[in-house]
DNA sequence: ACTTTACCCTGTAAGC
DNA sequence: TGCTTACAGGGTAAAG
């Protein structure tokens, strides 16, 4: 479930590849519903031709720029993947859309950029320059500056919601997910029930510190992988994240807090399997 | 205007 | 062993 660090990486790996001024020649879409404007008969002829000229990350969206001012947005969801290939994909079950790009240097050699998802969860947008974007409505990047600490007590201290779900409200903070909230909830020592308008100054200093920390962690590890299936997170080259072992409490259900050895408990916040400390996060679930 | 629920999907793990 | 069922979850749309 890529989150933040887990998109990042990729795109690190993505600009790391001789990407940037090659030219996209062919677009294959394996599975139509992948694009989220439908528009199939159109999509891959815009395409064609087109310059990659950034790629970057806003949120969990994989930012590309194209010349002529078009902009595809790739989100991963669950269990979306991209690779690198040398060709097309063959005989591939969960292959969804792959784009074929051509190298200045040498035009025969090719190279095939390939997403894949299992869950058929991600999706793929095209948008001209004006049209009206998801990134429109994402809020805060939370490793940016941006990220004070009243711009988060303006953000969470209004609402009576729990803090969990404020947290995974991407219109507030872009890119956290449900693994990121319950290990920064955790360093932070909230209970995730906690409502956002109990927070006081010193609650909202150390959430704001915690979710960076948790981040910046998870980033310098490469993102987290759980270790079984292949819906589980990859970079571009198909290595896994290092941060499983760095988790503190998410799927950690009855082991041990890494801080005070109370077993780690399990509840469901905004449908969201929720792991905490009953110690360290204890007794702020009222508030005041 | 806000909050909650249903839905999209399929690999994996648990239950019989 | 093989089948069935529950579960996982990001985001959006519909419902409350």
């Amino acid at each position: 479930m890529p989150e933040l660090p887990e998109v990042e990486t990729i795109v690190r790996d993505l600009n790391e590849a001789d990407l940037i001024g090659q030219t996209i020649a062919e677009t294959r879409v394996l599975w139509a519903k992948t694009l989220a404007f439908p528009d199939l008969r159109t999509f891959a002829a815009k395409l064609k031709g087109r310059v990659i000229e950034t790629m970057a990350r806003r949120g969990k969206y994989i930012v590309f720029s194209l010349s002529g001012g078009y902009t595809v947005l790739i989100h991963l969801r669950m269990t979306g993947r991209l690779s690198l290939d040398r060709d097309w994909p063959r005989a591939d079950a969960h292959a969804r859309m792959a784009w074929r790009v051509r190298r200045k240097k040498n035009p025969a050699e090719s190279l095939v950029l390939c997403f894949r998802d299992p869950r058929k969860f991600g999706r793929v947008w095209l948008l001209d320059s004006g049209e009206p974007s998801p990134l429109d409505k994402l809020g805060v990047e939370p490793l940016s500056a941006a990220l004070t600490v009243s711009c988060l007590s303006r953000a969470l201290g209004a609402r009576g919601a729990a803090v969990k779900t404020l947290l995974l409200d991407q219109t507030i903070i872009a890119g956290l997910g449900n693994i990121y909230v319950d290990e920064a909830l955790w360093h932070a020592g909230l209970h995730p029930l906690r409502p956002g308008r109990s927070l006081k100054p010193d609650d909202i200093r150390r959430l704001r510190n915690a979710i960076r920390h948790v981040l910046q962690r998870a980033l310098r590890a490469g993102g987290t992988s759980l270790g079984t299936g292949r819906g589980n997170f990859y970079g571009l080259r198909g290595q896994p994240g290092r941060h499983l072992a760095r988790l503190k409490v998410y799927r950690r259900t009855s082991q041990p807090c890494p801080r005070c050895a109370t077993p780690v408990e399990r509840i469901v916040v905004a449908q969201r399997g929720t792991h905490l400390c009953p110690r360290c996060q204890e007794g702020r679930k009222a508030g005041s």
